[in-house]
RNA sequence: UCCGGGGUAGCUCAAUCGGCAGAGCAACGGACUGUUAAUCCGCAGGUUGGGAGUUCAAGUCUCCCCCCCGGAGCCA
């Protein structure tokens, strides 16, 4: 018999019909009835499925009744109406199947609620809980929905690599990939010899996949990548990780308009779709993690985002009457403090804040006419801060050349990436998601530790 | 990396001035005719993160180390 997963049982209309299903058990409940509840999860629906074991069944006394949480069962049975409150079908067994159970004097899982901390330590088991289960569909689903929205645009899906050579993407700590021994390198005059490493030179692994995207950009129009990237930083934050994945789109004859255009279309089109896709699994979250996250989910996949420049950010900002542990004046970057006060107090809405001075962005970005300002933006989401960084690209090479140098940046290095604007240059513009925070964001979760399967911290590396 | 808060039973936590290390839940045994975080009775559960020190006596005080959490910086 072919087996059905929990989620279309729960809504199926077969009521009489047999039915097979498998997963893990939740809970069980003895009646003195002399039969069993037992709830099972198979990961495709929030919500369980309630089975009704009844005593007669031959392996009852000798496997049902030990069956507990963390097992996994096959259950062959018939699809009833459920005469109980709380759900609308149940299955009565004819046959339990057990593949293997959990020892409970072991298993770390119970019905009862464990930290998220705690859950960190057993992330191999976390999946199995509410909590978990439900980021691992909405990541899921934003995921799905982050592909549908470039595709339906005619977007070209480009892998960046992951091991570059390039030392210099400008974008913070970088590990090194090496297959040398670390004991005992080769050496030449004192120095480690990366000639005799596995590129032969030094790679790292990557901190943006912006740069690759900007050349296939160049050729194919609109382009985006979705990959992991690594960051070496010492940071400590519920909000960042040292390998994590972001989503970068480059579009040719795009503008920083364009640019924050595709921006807000594409956060809203995931929020439409995760609430469309993942209504139990954000109503828990609603329920148990933040209160009020789908009212804000619906307002958001609905309204404008507010557009202001860098300039009319700082005045906000001077003109609040709070004091902040940063100083506001212009050419300040703006601090997590300042973004928050921005999207949250001010505007109480996403905010797109634009043209920042060169001084504080990267050398990639085009310069302004004014002369101080660089094309540069950054999304706010109140609650989580800056979720997306972009810019319209410098595509005059002179112009480019100039902030290379200006920068102290090494220009041999950016030979290929000059050659895009020595050969068929052409105004271009993109930006990078982090994956993660929207997770966060659209979760409710606190921790970006808790939305990635296996989270890449300072100190920890399991799993 | 900096600042602050933590680490006690399987889990969530308590322990007053330094004086016998406790509770709830889980688990286990039993009771209960369809339960939904079931309920009730009973039982059991400990190298107090690791190390050193002070003391008649340390979960508690001192020092070193490890780890976790929050905030900041860096950023996505």
């Amino acid at each position: 018999m072919r087996r059905t997963l929990i989620k279309h049982v729960l809504v199926s209309d077969a009521i009489g019909e047999p039915v097979k299903v498998a997963g893990w058990v939740r809970t069980r409940r003895d009646s003195k009835g002399g039969f069993s509840f037992v709830e099972l999860n198979d990961g495709s629906s929030f919500s369980g499925l309630q089975v009704i074991v009844p005593g007669e069944l031959e392996n009852y006394e000798s496997e049902v009744l030990n069956v507990t949480i963390g097992s996994a069962v096959a259950i062959e049975g018939q699809l009833v109406e459920s005469p109980g409150k709380g759900q609308r079908v149940e299955v009565h067994a004819t046959k339990v199947t057990v593949f293997g159970l959990a020892d409970p004097d072991d298993y770390p899982l119970q019905k009862k609620r464990i930290s998220f901390e705690k859950l960190r330590d057993i992330a191999h088991l976390r999946p199995r809980t509410n909590t978990f289960g439900a980021v691992a569909r909405v990541r899921n689903a934003l995921a799905y929905a982050t592909h549908k929205f470039y595709q339906e645009r005619d977007f070209l899906y480009v892998h960046a690599p992951m091991i570059t050579s390039s030392d210099a993407e400008g974008a913070g700590e970088m590990f090194r990939v090496t297959t040398l021994d670390p004991a005992a390198p080769p050496r030449l005059d004192g120095a480690v010899d990366y000639a005799q490493d596995f590129f032969g030179k030094p790679t790292f692994l990557t901190v943006s996949g912006q740069l690759s995207a900007e050349t296939y950009a160049s050729a194919m129009d609109r382009v985006y990548t979705f990959g992991p990237t690594f960051r070496a930083e010492n940071s400590n934050t519920r909000r960042h990780l040292a390998e994590f994945w972001m989503i970068e789109p480059e579009v040719a004859f795009a503008d920083l308009s364009d640019n924050a255009d595709l921006a807000e279309e594409y956060i809203r089109y995931m929020f439409q779709f995760v609430l469309e896709q993942c209504p139990e699994d954000l109503a828990f979250f609603d329920k148990w993690v933040q209160e009020g996250l789908l009212d804000r989910l619906n307002a958001l996949a609905t309204s404008e985002f507010r557009r202001i420049t860098y300039g009319e950010a700082i005045q906000a900002l001077e003109q609040a009457d709070t004091s902040f542990e940063f100083p506001v004046h212009w050419g300040a970057d703006l601090q997590s403090e300042h973004e928050r006060y921005l999207t949250e107090v001010v505007f109480a809405q996403p905010v797109i804040v634009v043209d920042y001075p060169k001084d504080i962005k990267a050398f990639y970005m085009r310069r302004n006419d004014d002369g101080k300002t660089v094309a540069a933006m950054d999304v706010l989401l109140p609650g989580v801060g800056e979720i997306v960084g972009g810019s319209q690209r410098e595509e005059r090479h002179d112009v480019l050349l100039e902030s290379i140098r200006e920068k102290g940046l090494p220009e041999e290095e950016y030979w290929w990436y000059l050659d895009l604007r020595r050969f068929g240059t052409v105004p271009h513009a993109g930006f990078g998601l982090g994956f993660g925070r929207m997770v966060q964001f659209t979760t409710g979760m606190q921790n970006i530790r808790d939305v990635i399967p296996f989270p890449r911290t300072p100190n920890s590396a399991d799993f």
